[in-house]
DNA sequence: TTCATTTCTTTACAATTGTTATCGTCCAGG
DNA sequence: CCTGGACGATAACAATTGTAAAGAAATGAA
């Protein structure tokens, strides 16, 4: 973690969970935020009864819904577990006084909270430049290590296509 | 504008631009943020030529390149008018000064942020969750204002879509 | 008004993707 | 060791979208 992040050591709780584990489900109010130690996270959302992938979380991100967490709504994705993980957990009550105790974790908070819209522009702008074949080439040239970690009927839909569709493209050369 | 943009009103500039007027461009620092008091502005990117309109900005929006606003790094997008426009504009400079003499300025456009967060966020869900023809009907619920003010073909690539395709969704039925 | 430009529709054809279903492989739990 | 479930590949067919081109309709400026 960062150097702001040091100072709330103390305040984390290790947590072990096995693969497939839901750690904040879809509409719920995101009350804890998680580091992870070692594993792998998602976040999905339900549409119609299928679950769409909308992002993959490795070791050493920080998980939360963050809009749920910031403003109590409830969440619009769930959180899952892909593989066993090691977690470090702080509630949203912890994390808000230390808000307000430490002006450098609000700042640095403020740069994640910044860094994650520049994330999600940039990949808003991919879908609509490109090809769910050219998609794949760029996650495959950018986080190659998602598709070797990552089953692939979760990479198709976090890609926004059919798992028979990523398998075509897969296997077109 | 909210209050505590009514004590920036002097640091604001009127401009008058007619339609099609760039008033940043893409892989430009933008110095400029622009509020709309008439008129209609879109943010596009450029992909091998053909434009992508990302947004569309009406009355009382406030436009900017947030990001390179924010940053100073080059745009990822050029800010363009749709219609003749009257525009109140603030420089930079004014704007971060003010930002440090008005805590609540700076609430507000942190809000203002994660706003634009949750949107993009929104957008993007309905992207992967979504045909092109259902993300036509949930524009023409949600921002009926958009279709009947803008040119359909800025809206087909808005949409993800060629003109070709959208005309094909508005004549199916 | 007139003329040029922009915008939208339509057509024909190619390419891609979705849908449904089947089958083989692999792996973990019993 | 066995077996059921998860996972991926493939096939056949339907539906959608892209591309290119042509022409009609609307718009705006002289």
């Amino acid at each position: 973690m960062t150097s702001a992040w040091d100072k709330l050591n103390h305040l984390f709780k290790r947590q072990e969970v096995p693969a497939k584990t839901t750690l904040l489900q879809e509409g719920q109010i995101s009350g804890t935020m998680f580091f992870i130690e070692k594993g792998c996270l998602r976040t999905w959302v339900n549409n119609d009864g299928k679950e769409i992938t909308t992002q993959f979380f490795f070791e050493n991100a920080k998980v939360a819904s963050i809009e749920s967490f910031r403003t109590n709504q409830p969440s619009l994705y769930s959180i899952e577990s892909l593989e066993p993980c090691i977690l470090q957990t702080i509630s949203q009550q912890d994390f808000q006084n230390a808000l307000e105790n430490f002006p450098e974790l609000k700042k640095e908070t403020e740069a994640h909270l910044f860094r994650r819209f520049l994330y999600s522009q940039k990949r808003f702008y991919s879908y609509l430049k490109n090809s769910p074949q050219k998609r794949y080439e760029e996650l495959l040239e950018e986080h190659p290590q998602i598709i070797q970690r990552v089953p692939q009927h979760y990479i198709a839909s976090y890609l926004g296509i059919t798992p028979v569709s990523l398998s075509r493209i897969r296997n077109r050369r």
